[in-house]
DNA sequence: CGGCAAATTTAGTGCCGACTAAATTCAGAT
DNA sequence: ATCTGAATTTAGTCGGCACTAAATTTGCCG
């Protein structure tokens, strides 16, 4: 049970997250996500798999193993808890806490991740909307429509935006488009133009590519006699 | 004003260490700080002269420049921020806030840095009682004598405690003889024999090495007239 | 089925920072 | 002034992880 060096995370975090897109990750696609040349991927593809991590044949991609995965999602509640943790504790901007905890979530020790997720009250999702696996390896993945799928004319609660972009991010904080927050599209332009939204009593034209990163779920209304309509029940 | 490695942040942070307690560094000082051997530190003893941090002339030690003192003390404020975050904000013991500062003081942005400082209230000292170097590279470094020192039949303040050695620390910290802490010397045995304090109403035999450890400040003691004695002021 | 473009892998290089072994320099004692 | 042991440096290696350039494989299309 050795440490891995940070490269070796930061792969193994990609491969996670290209296999939950797309069933399998290709040599290619982890080199662009990972901004290196694909010779340099496929070096440590076979050091991963020497390491049993992954299984890889050569020319056809590859898969996280069992021991490989959870790793994986360890590095992940490492990074999701101090996305967390700097936003809530720390008020440190939304668009900065991926950043920052892409760099410190290689330095976590065992002991500091129990202090944050204690701290945080044992926490469910990142700042993002994303949730965040359990100790045991345990990860809830729920699709939710974006809102350019979403029907127009309601009320929605965003419950995650894509942390991919943090100008694009930093543009919908601006505009209050952040989880939590609630959001009725007003109408949709046609020939991919801009869907109009309305978001604490503001309303904007947002874009499709903007209106691709945020996730949202039909809001739970409460009437006045305290019951629901639309959706079914508790959080996210 | 490139990014500097671990390594050579390790490196200066030795360095600035070695030249407050000795003057300057000697090669082998450095290695055996930083568990490498001689031939290591040559090595990056001229890598830093490169980069005008040290001046180094072979078999004549190194001494920082200033451009190198200012780094050094940039890594050190992190350090001593981090720790003081760890044990204040997130409760982690005394004995392990400098193992896992070591970690993360590599880790962190001046974004993060200065929200860090900010929440603590731009703390001056750190758990151990170290003073931590202002934003613009000033530090107040105070001599203070170690219990083996001081005189014996009146009590004293805690000012500091060595972080050398997590397993003393965690013995100290056992024995309540922490920053802060008010202890008393009872009497000190000959030959070198241990020294008998007391702490909590607690009393202990301490050893030579233990003693050498813990520094202390006689303490101020109020009178009921609200006066003071033995001390001229403030903080530590 | 053959041919070709794209994807992938192999081969070889460079930088970083550790190491060992061997050479060199320094400083203190005679 | 010289000798000698300790400290230091030099020379050469190695593992980690990136890179480029050159092979190779794949899969699709006609």
């Amino acid at each position: 049970m050795r440490r891995l060096t940070a490269a070796m995370e930061d792969y193994l975090k990609a491969i996670y997250k290209l296999q939950q897109q797309a069933g399998s990750a290709t040599t290619q696609a982890l080199a662009r996500l990972l901004k290196v040349k694909p010779a340099s991927a496929t070096n440590m593809l076979k050091k991963l798999a020497r390491l049993k991590l992954v299984r890889y044949s050569a020319y056809r991609g590859v898969q996280l193993t069992s021991a490989g995965e959870k790793m994986a999602l360890e590095i992940i509640r490492h990074h999701r808890l101090l996305e967390l943790y700097l936003r809530q504790a720390l008020k440190m901007p939304l668009h900065k806490v991926h950043e920052e905890a892409d760099r410190l979530e290689h330095a976590l020790s065992e002991e500091l991740e129990d202090l944050i997720a204690a701290a945080l009250g044992d926490p469910t999702h990142d700042p993002h909307g994303h949730p965040i696996p359990t100790k045991d390896g345990q990860l809830s993945e729920t699709h939710f429509p974006s809102l350019a799928e979403a029907p127009k004319g309601q009320k929605f609660l965003i419950v995650r935006v894509s942390d991919s972009n943090p100008d694009l991010l930093r543009y919908l904080e601006e505009l209050g488009l952040v989880p939590q927050a609630v959001v009725t599209i007003l109408s949709r332009e046609p020939f991919g133009g801009p869907i109009w939204v309305k978001v604490n009593d503001r309303t904007h034209a947002l874009g499709q590519e903007a209106a691709h990163h945020v996730f949202v779920r039909p809001v739970v209304e409460v009437t006045k006699r305290g019951t629901r309509r639309k959706t079914r029940s508790g959080r996210r």
